[in-house]
DNA sequence: CTGCTGACTGGTA
DNA sequence: GTACCAGCCAGCA
């Protein structure tokens, strides 16, 4: 898989193909994770636009577990993630506070 | 380079 | 609860 386009693009779907299965990560934790945590937009662009099969972009939903828009695919969207576990109702995740991932979890040196 | 668009977010009404 | 507005950022014409 080659990702030849700008260093945020690549980074960002960098960000989502490192999203465990069971877990959900909103735009803006993406776009956090990309170096801009108000690329959110920017980062669903991408989805869209790059939207490529190594870019697990159903794990990556909108705002407070909304499912967010999907090109209106929130159905397909929504088995997908309930076949990683994720129980979603209408259109938010289920728990989605507990499984809301931003990243590896940070080890802590200094406990 | 300029302008518009959009799979977003938070706030106000 | 829904609807609308303003802000922010990257991609594309």
């Amino acid at each position: 898989m080659v990702i030849l386009a700008g260093a945020f693009r690549s980074k960002v779907i960098a960000v989502v193909r490192r999203i465990p299965p069971g877990r959900v990560a909103t735009y803006g934790d993406v776009a956090a994770a990309a170096g801009s945590s108000r690329a959110s937009r920017a980062v669903g662009n991408i989805m869209r636009t790059c939207r490529s099969a190594d870019v697990p972009c159903h794990r990556v939903i909108a705002a407070g577990g909304r499912l967010g828009g999907f090109g209106g695919n929130l159905q397909l969207k929504r088995e997908l993630l309930r076949a990683e576990g994720i129980l979603v109702t209408g259109s938010r995740v289920k728990e989605f506070t507990t499984r809301r991932w931003t990243r590896p979890a940070p080890r802590n040196k200094a406990t």
